[in-house]
DNA sequence: TGAACAATTGAACAATTATTCAAGTGCTCA
DNA sequence: TGAGCACTTGAATAATTGTTCAATTGTTCA
């Protein structure tokens, strides 16, 4: 009797091929990720944090994120190319808050998701 | 006339105190960030996509994600370990599929958050 | 102008992570 | 039982990524 779950000699050129049509492309899917690569930094995560409570500058994300200025700023270019922040310079300081409405979103489902996990 | 904006030598303390209590603990920040670290693998964000169609077995993965079956398998280990994809064997196969009900919605901000990017 | 502060950048190093390959386990069926 | 398939694992290598420090840019104000 041949396996009733996953036949792969006979099916998987047909399921295989009707998965990869559905999938998004190898580049949208790198796109999709990068997101998620940007948001996945404990440094990162913190300063987002930080910014949805209020617009804030470099000095103050370091403070709140227990790191250094300059690490901050390397995070903060990585966020601003991401358009997840944005930067508005008022005279010397430069204030930072979110870019995108839906990264609040994005954050929440990620604290959900943590908050139903079972160990 | 003192800085208006931000006057670092006199407000820092308190914004950056109250900010910090606000903030998650380091240790809650850290397993926000390792689901989004999970999903910011290429592979990985492959095999999920493939599985929010069904569920499917480790050598149909690793057609639909162009990449080797043992890969595929140290990629489903990350993703199990983190409660976003679930195993259960039928005979010589495992079936894999999603565990959570708000991956769907985490991959799908994704995919907004991707949509509404402007260059 | 120049001194002081805020932030950014680049380069070097350290740490993490993905991929590969070979060897292993678990299951089925002749 | 043992041959063959499905999957997992571990160790080694290659590639990416974060952090640090020193130097630089941009701004203000005396």
């Amino acid at each position: 009797m041949p396996n009733m779950y996953c036949d792969h000699q006979k099916e998987h050129e047909l399921a295989g091929q009707r998965a990869k049509e559905n999938i998004l492309s190898t580049a949208e899917v790198e796109k999709i990720c990068a997101v998620f690569r940007v948001l996945a930094d404990g440094t990162r995560m913190k300063i987002v944090q930080a910014l949805l409570q209020g617009e804030m500058c470099v000095y103050h994300l370091a403070e709140v994120t227990d790191s250094t200025v300059s690490g901050v700023s390397h995070h903060l270019r990585i966020l601003r190319d991401n358009n997840i922040v944005k930067a508005k310079r008022y005279g010397k300081n430069v204030e930072y808050s979110i870019a995108d409405e839906h990264i609040h979103k994005i954050v929440r489902m990620g604290i959900e998701h943590l908050t139903c996990e079972r160990e």
